[in-house]
Parts: C-alpha cells; sequence; structure tokens
DNA sequence: GCAAATTACTTAACATGTGTAATATATCTC
DNA sequence: GAGATATATTACACATGTTAAGTAATTTGC
C-alpha cells in the first residue's frame, strides 16, 4: 500500500502556507484600499508597464484567467483606476493603462509594501529570501516543463 | 518617490506562481475523483490522523476557515466519504473521520499523487526540492511571529 | 471580394471559496 | 440556575474558477 506522504512534506501544502503567511502581512494594507488581491495583482502588472498593455498580456503576467480579469477590469474601470480604450490597429484588443489615479493609488501603496517587505527580509534574511526566490522561479520553470517520460 | 519591487522580485507572486504551477500537476488528478482542491485537504489530513479528529483540529491543520470547513464536510459527508458522530463527552464537538469509502479513495489516489511528486523530484531534484521544503517551513514560522518594532 | 475560420475579449451561469456576522447548542463558572 | 464561553453551523455579500456561449474584428482561402 502506497503510504501518502506527509502534510509537511507536501510541496503544494508547504508552498500554500507560505503564501498565506506572507499575504497576512499584506492583506491589512491591501484591505485599507479596498483591493483584493487579485485587483492589486492588475494594478501592479499596470504600474510595471510604461506602455499600455492589452488584456492578453494581462492574462499572461497576472495568471488571472481570461474571465475574471475581464471582471476585474470591469470593476477597476468602474472605479476610474485605469482607462481603457482600444487599438486602433486591431479594434479587437482592449488597451489599458493605470489612470492617474490609479496610479496615484499604486503609488500610495508602493512604499508601505515596501516597509512589510524589508520586515520580512529582516527576520528571515535578506540573502535568504533572496536565494529562496532563485529557486522558487526556477522550480515554476521546471515545473513549467512537461513531465518527462518514466524511462 | 518609492520604486515598486517588479513581480519577479515579490514574494506573494513567486509563491503563487511556483503553487501553480505544482497544483497544475496535481490538479488533473483531483478533478478524475471529482475533488477540489480544498476537499482533497480535507481528505489528506483525515488520513494522516490515526483517530477521529474534531472541527476544529481540521481547521488548523487544513488552514481552512471554519465556515468552508463546513461546508466541506457537508460535501464529504452528502457523498459519504465521511463519517460524522459528535462526541459523547463534549456534544458541541464533532467528531470525523474516513468512511471506508472516503479510506479507498485516498487509497486509490496517493500512489498517483506519490507518482506526480517523483516526477517533481526527478525534475528539480530531490535534495534540492528537499531543502526547499524546509525553507518555506521557516519562512511560514518566521512570518507567523509578529512582525519587530523598528529599531 | 467575400464566406468561413480564427482571434480577442466579454458575458453568463454555476459551483466553490472567503470573510464577517449572526445563530443554535452545549458546556462551564459562579 | 443565570450568564458567560466554546464549538460548530448558517446566512449573507462578494470574489473567483471554470466552462460555455456570444460578439465583434480580423485573417484566410478560394
Amino acid at each position: 500500500m502506497t503510504e501518502l506522504r506527509s502534510f509537511d512534506e507536501s510541496l503544494p501544502m508547504a508552498l500554500l502556507n507560505a503564501r498565506e503567511a506572507a499575504m497576512a502581512r499584506f492583506r491589512p494594507l491591501l484591505a485599507r484600499h479596498d483591493l483584493t488581491e487579485q485587483q492589486w495583482r492588475v494594478l501592479r502588472a499596470l504600474g510595471a508597464e510604461s506602455t499600455p498593455v492589452d488584456a492578453g498580456t494581462l492574462v499572461d503576467s497576472t495568471s488571472l484567467q481570461a474571465p475574471s480579469l475581464s471582471r476585474i477590469l470591469a470593476n477597476l474601470s468602474d472605479r476610474q483606476l485605469i482607462d481603457r480604450t482600444s487599438s486602433s490597429s486591431d479594434q479587437r484588443r482592449a488597451v489599458i493603462s493605470l489612470s492617474e489615479q490609479g496610479a496615484a493609488l499604486v503609488a500610495a501603496v508602493a512604499p508601505e509594501s515596501e516597509t512589510i517587505y524589508a520586515q520580512i527580509e529582516r527576520q528571515f534574511g535578506g540573502d535568504r529570501l533572496g536565494h529562496l526566490l532563485g529557486e522558487l522561479h526556477d522550480l515554476a520553470a521546471s515545473l513549467e516543463q512537461p513531465a518527462p517520460e518514466r524511462q
């Protein structure tokens, strides 16, 4: 009989717990600004771009599903945090950018977010955290490769 | 002006992406057995216990909220995957254990899960993965400590 | 140049989950 | 026994995942 590995040895559970613990630090900040995690992911992604992006790009960079993103964009647009137009060369494409208000919100959240991040680095160790980040990226990259056939 | 750290440097995003990548490997397995991630977390937690547990214990071990757990238990109970009684010594306490069917389901999923896990270890390196798990546990542990006051 | 296929995005519908608050019900404390 | 506390469930409002269908714009093949 195959023994199932314990909770502690489960990679998905370890990742979930670590993320939960990290988000617990950030969630109050987002709540103060009436933002869900996903809404913040979108605003953050937009803030990272120097030029307006289309919805497909956002789907990729935020790891959200297209229907979820549509709803979130509608919400952010209602709140006037983003501007939406359509590409002149391809009118199917939505072109999205931070509005002035949206940019101001990102600018307001950023320093608080960095403060929290600095706390985490002090507690866990900056170098150690940097190394962990690298490992997480590598792990995600190898997992995105198809599983090799067993020889 | 505070520059927001890029997506790549964000710990929550890195954890989310890594978890997504990992779950992508496991999700088809769960789907074949008509289980959501959370339902599986509960069954797995129950499978790990040698004795029946109460709902509060499950809340802790699965990182689910009590109301979510209640609904999930109702669902699993409808599907006869768990048995629920109440403690004779304290009738507020729900006493939950895997049913015979539930144990059979866990036993059916376990070997497939281990196969997937072994693939991940082959791709990423077993030692490296073990070390990463340790770091994730440590990170979660330090994050669960209250943030120290800045000196 | 036009019908058919494709692409990009949106909308709908449904199930599930989160988060907070309110509600039994049982137990404990005085 | 009255009131406080603990355990679990229920209720509600909302966000998200997922699948499917819909709309409009563009490209392709003839």
